[in-house]
DNA sequence: CTTGCCGGGGT
DNA sequence: ACCCCGGCAAG
C-alpha cells in the first residue's frame, strides 16, 4: 500500500498558501488520489474513501439495510463488498494532470454532459429495485473478484469512449421555439457536479484551471 | 447558507 | 499569459 508519487512534488513545492478559508479549514492535505464510484453507469469521484463509501452506500446499495441490527456510522468494517464499487485513482500532478494548462482553458468543443446525465439516471432508477441488483452483482462479483489488493494495479472499467450526440440539434430547436438566443449573458448554471462540489474546497489542487480561478468549469460540462 | 462564474484586477 | 478574488445569480 505504498504509492511511489511523491506528495511534495520535488521540483516545485506546490504553492500552497490560501489565505483565505471559506467554507472549509483548509488543512492542507495534498492527496493525489481520488475514488471512483464503479458502479456501472455511475461516474461518481470522491476525494475521500469514506465519501465514497457513502456513496455507494446510499446510492447503490440502498438507502438502508435491513438487517437485525443496525448501525451505519463509526463501525463500518462492514462486509469489504462495497470494495468492488470504488476505485482508488491515482491523480499524478503533473504528467496527467486534471489541469493541463491550455487545453482546457477554452470550453470543449463538444461536451457530452447528455450522457454523464443519462447514466445518472439510470443508476437513479436502478436504485428502486436495489434487491434485485444486489443478486446481479453479486453474482458478477464472485466471477472476476476485483478488489484493492495491495500490488494490483486497479483495473479501469472502460466506458464508452465519446458517444457524442446530436445536442446542437437540441440547442438549434431550443433557439427556435423560444425565439431567444442561447448566448445569455450569464452562463445557465447546469446541474452537474463541478469540481469545487466533487473535490471540495480541501483539495483544491485537483480542481481544473478554470475552476481554480473561478471561471467556468471546462472538465464538467453542463 | 453554498455553488458557479463574470468582470476586473494583479504579477 | 497566468493567477486571484469581489460580488453576484441561482439554488
Amino acid at each position: 500500500m505504498c504509492y511511489m508519487w511523491v506528495i511534495g512534488d520535488p521540483s516545485g513545492p506546490p504553492k500552497i498558501e490560501q489565505k483565505h478559508l471559506l467554507t472549509s479549514r483548509s488543512k492542507r492535505a495534498n492527496a493525489a488520489v481520488v475514488f471512483k464510484c464503479a458502479w456501472p453507469g455511475c461516474l461518481e469521484i470522491k476525494a475521500t474513501v469514506a465519501l465514497i463509501e457513502e456513496h455507494v452506500r446510499q446510492l447503490h446499495l440502498g438507502p438502508k439495510k435491513s438487517n437485525g441490527y443496525d448501525n451505519e456510522e463509526e463501525n463500518d468494517i462492514s462486509d469489504h463488498e462495497e470494495e468492488f464499487y470504488y476505485q482508488e485513482v491515482a491523480v499524478d500532478h503533473m504528467s496527467s494532470p486534471p489541469t493541463m494548462s491550455h487545453r482546457d482553458m477554452a470550453r470543449p468543443p463538444h461536451e457530452d454532459p447528455e450522457y454523464q446525465k443519462q447514466l445518472r439516471l439510470e443508476a437513479t432508477s436502478a436504485t428502486v429495485n436495489t434487491e434485485n441488483m444486489m443478486a446481479g452483482i453479486r453474482e458478477r462479483n464472485t466471477a472476476f473478484t476485483i478488489s484493492q489488493s495491495p500490488g494490483t494495479p486497479i483495473k479501469h472499467i472502460k466506458l464508452s469512449p465519446r458517444p457524442l450526440q446530436a445536442y446542437q440539434q437540441n440547442m438549434g430547436l431550443l433557439t427556435v421555439s423560444t425565439g431567444k438566443m442561447p448566448s445569455s449573458p450569464r452562463r445557465i448554471r447546469g446541474e452537474t457536479k463541478k469540481c469545487r462540489k466533487v473535490y471540495g474546497m480541501e483539495h483544491r489542487d485537483l480542481w481544473c484551471t478554470q475552476c481554480k480561478w473561478k471561471k467556468a468549469c471546462s472538465r464538467f460540462g453542463d
